[in-house]
DNA sequence: TGCTAAGCGAGACGGTACGTCTTGTCTTCCG
DNA sequence: CGGAAGACAAGACGTACCGTCTCGCTTAGCA
């Protein structure tokens, strides 16, 4: 549908790079607080009117930013068995949360998403929902295989894995470690 | 200590209601992220100067109004099994987290928590940690009945719950339902 | 050095225009001493910032409004004689201070001068300096002539007639009159 | 009418010299634009109300302050002559308007008599009328004895002779100087 | 000796204005 | 026409003082 060219002055790449490339580095040292679109625009040398041209809000700048940093696929390669898939799962999400800037860059989108009810759509749709995709894709290989417990039922078992995920990283800024997956892959994927 | 009077004119009860409920009333009307201190004073009759004097933010007068309104405390009586001890809790906590208001409530908190980390400090402190106190008491009762599963661990139970309900709240909006109670309480708390 | 056009939005005309006649009126409806740089912007339709970004303070509003309006020139035109001369530049002098808004305004910057060193500065440089070079203009004129007195000497001839003007404005508040500036006359440039 | 003694506690003598020290002090230390009630009060050890109680404006506690302490009368004692008593009466009023601090003191009453207009009336009583009355004592003696020429007439040669001091303290800065008080004199009493 | 009345230090109150900051729009010139 | 620069209107921010109002406590004269 964009093969015919379009008329005018193409969109600059370096501008887009620049402006992302300075949202992360403005908000992983000043917090996302203080951050601001003037200071955006200063630092990545780009006006103020191209980033308002191309992005709703800094959130918004930010959730494009950290898609293109971190390609945030998480591996649901067939591991053999839903348990272990899940733990290879799991120990992914884990990873993603314990790198501190990364982690930093989630809290703040989540908390603008309660925000701003517009970009939480925008939030749950680019994110939140490829996140319980990826988990899908797990349970209905399972599921295939006939080795899925009966309950709780897919759509809680991602509940209770995110929930716990998000609650580590939001409430109590612990990452989630070695004895949460092994406690969360004992209650969801049992052996017997 | 501090019963021998002040000296100075004493702090104004009124005018402290009087912030607390036009905080509350305008954060209903028109959301967390547009309400000012200006909104609030103005709102209450009451100068700006004695909203900063008393509170070091908005969060602080929502948190304060919050924890006034509906006295967070939850049933931690005894109902004779863990069982049925966590099915009370958990009813309890998603009769709250169904209140719209509350979970509007809430759901601004957690996000200020993430974005100002002073505040986030005193959130953590004055809502988070009671919360899992009350889960802690019922968590050392079931233990000494000897009731409770070996696993999981009890700082990982309380991960679960209430990851779960918090992330209904913040990334499904949608409620905890009756649904979701069951199967939580059948993988925490199984019957054999 | 300023011919090569700037970058950037030029400076509005219209908000200059507008926050000097706002100066005005606002300083003639309610006086030098409740007048606000927030009462100016609203009733302006500017911005405060914009203000901020060009003034100083607001007796400078003030000053360049008065220069504007009153473009305050007093005529040094030959009339043959010292005396003549002096009697023209007195008779303008008194007819300004005798415009009710004009004697208001310059009350309200003299006193400012004298509690904003900084301001006193340029008052004093973009008004009483010039006053005194007109007046020189004329005392050189008249020494030329070898029309002028030996005493008093030309700077405390100046001192004795703004002096006089100022006081009359400040201290007594009644206007210069004919019988002041005939006695000054008689005084400073003697028939005889 | 007020001989008899009022009921209550009487007014601490104590807490109005604090008052007009504090003021004094304070206006030296830091100017009298950014002087406060608040900073007197607190420089006093005395409470607000205790201030306002008794003084209508910062400007009247440094009127009674500045009072007290210079107390102003200039001396009117006979010279002899009129050219000796104006000698005299300009040495004298040079001496006070040399004294750094009470110059600027005066520079700051005189702004605020511009700006507040009740209190201007209060500063022309107390001050500013005196000063006239002081130097009619002068001129009337010389009336008596013949000794005062025609022109200028006595209100006006009150208007030159302060007029020239107020302009030296308020628009130039500099002090009144001797040659200033020999010019002045030989003009206003000429020996011939 | 106790009562009444006003002054006292302290400090919170409802407000106004400050000067700064940020937002999102606009207007210019350059490439 | 896209983009950098930067001025613009709007308005919230947190601070400083304003002048007023309670407090509990003197400190006097009057009973």
């Amino acid at each position: 549908m964009n093969e015919g060219r379009m008329p005018g002055r193409p969109r600059s790449e370096a501008s887009r790079q620049a402006t992302l490339m300075a949202a992360l580095e403005l908000a992983a040292e000043i917090g996302y607080g203080r951050l601001t679109i003037e200071g955006i625009a200063a630092r990545a040398g780009v006006g103020k009117q191209t980033i308002y041209r191309w992005w709703p809000s800094k959130a918004d700048i930010l959730l494009e930013a950290g898609a293109a940093k971190a390609d945030l696929r998480v591996p649901v390669t067939d591991h053999g068995s839903y348990r272990a898939d899940l733990r290879a799962f799991l120990e992914a999400s884990y990873q993603m949360a314990s790198h501190p800037g990364l982690a930093d860059l989630l809290r703040a989108l989540m908390a603008e998403a309660q925000i701003d009810r517009e970009f939480g759509d925008r939030f749950r749709a680019a994110f939140l929902e490829r996140r319980r995709e990826a988990l899908a894709v797990i349970i209905d290989r399972a599921r295939e295989r006939g080795d899925l417990p009966a309950r709780p039922a897919p759509g809680i078992v991602a509940d209770i894995v995110f929930g716990t995920i998000w609650y580590r990283t939001l409430a109590t800024r612990r990452p989630l470690d070695a004895d949460l997956v092994d406690d969360l892959i004992g209650l969801l994927a049992p052996t017997s």
